[in-house]
DNA sequence: CCAGTATAGTGTCCGCGAGACACTCTGTCA
DNA sequence: TGACAGAGTGTCTCGCGGACACTATACTGG
């Protein structure tokens, strides 16, 4: 049991440009050093693994309060050339109006990748990203973890790209809307969207409205 | 960093007498010296979490290849009074008719608990129970998991009442039949089981024929 | 031997959720 | 002012799951 040490490494997804990205931060020293990597360190000693991944979520964004799930644990006792390292590894989703901050303190290099595009990554991350994204898209389903991805005010067709950016492929129109509006989890605003030709009603996410 | 350490704790289920139990050993030393736990253990130099799991498993009960799944990991920094130690939480199924070989090496004092009646346990492990049971419970409805608690050859009603034992309520006999009929995984065997008044059909757990 | 009983086994109706599918509307821009 | 791009809107159908009740039969005990 001599020298173990445990590591938090967090999957960060955002949506932009229509499709699912990912933070990766390009590694400056041995081993794998200049290969891209998950962002994570070593948890402190008096902090809970859920306030570390908090921690290294805001030294790397810049951002607080954001979704954020533990996702698996990962231990092959050669996971990692320099020693015995444990990682406990999370995934977060960050809005796509809150990223501008990206890049934040000690990243020495960091930027998005479209997670169909990813680089090899160091360590066995490519795994962990695979691990994320599965969840990520079969949490899609039955929650509500879709809307962590957009600002507070959106048009449906913004909330339906989303959905198609995770999930990979084209989702029905008339069926998405439907089954959108069976939540009862949106309050339509008195506002629109004029970016595009025809203005969109913007929408607010609220809870259900109680009897 | 200093003296960090790594556990892995097992919650194993299995279901007797009709009702889903589980293993808990009695600890002889302090902390919470006398108090009932989860079965668990450090981890060795050169073995994968799940390797330790797997051997943890084995010194409890005996019994090699079982359905073991990773739970969650738990890091609070103050949930073990003796100073920091985070645990891996796995959770197994145990088929009834292998629990004879039960109380193995190095438990002291292990026993089997109907999950509606733990006492009180040491560290977080109520949590960790309390996770397990809602991991098991949401994968019985869309895996086979349930069939890792029966022996190779069991009748229908055994099965429902596996299934009745862990949700905690009761299931309509015809709707749980078409159910497990539509998985089409169940080979009907020309023998049956005359333990009840009516003999029942003995069945064998089998891969959908393929083709 | 027979009456009682405990368990095995079986089918229909209904409601909900989800997929397939096409057209109109309208503000903007050229 | 005409073309266009995106907004918005309903119906049919199918599969899954819940609610619901009776017959069949071997074993038991009197």
């Amino acid at each position: 049991m001599s020298d173990l040490r445990v590591t938090v490494d967090i999957v960060i997804f955002t949506v932009r440009d229509g499709a699912l990205q990912v933070l990766l931060v390009k590694r400056g020293v041995p081993p794998f050093a200049g290969q891209y990597a998950i962002p994570g360190g070593f948890i402190h000693a008096d902090e809970s693994l859920e306030a570390a991944a908090i921690r290294e979520l805001h030294e790397e964004t810049g951002v607080r309060n954001l979704f954020l799930e533990q996702l698996y644990s990962f231990g092959d006792p050669r996971r990692d050339p320099r020693g015995r390292v444990i990682t406990v590894a999370y995934y977060a989703l960050i809005a796509s109006d809150k990223l501008s901050v990206v890049a934040g303190a000690d990243a020495a290099e960091a930027g998005w990748f479209a997670v169909t595009k990813v680089p090899p990554l160091a360590f066995d991350h490519q795994q962990i990203l695979a691990c994320a994204l599965e969840r990520l898209r079969n949490k899609l389903e039955y929650t509500t973890v879709g809307f962590q991805l957009l600002p507070a005010k959106f048009t449906l067709g913004e909330l339906q790209s989303v959905y198609e950016a995770i999930l990979n492929r084209k989702l029905d129109k008339r069926n998405f809307r439907r089954k959108i509006a069976l939540l009862k989890i949106l309050k339509p605003l008195r506002q629109y969207q004029h970016t595009g030709r025809k203005p969109a009603q913007l929408h607010r996410f609220a809870a259900p409205t109680k009897s």
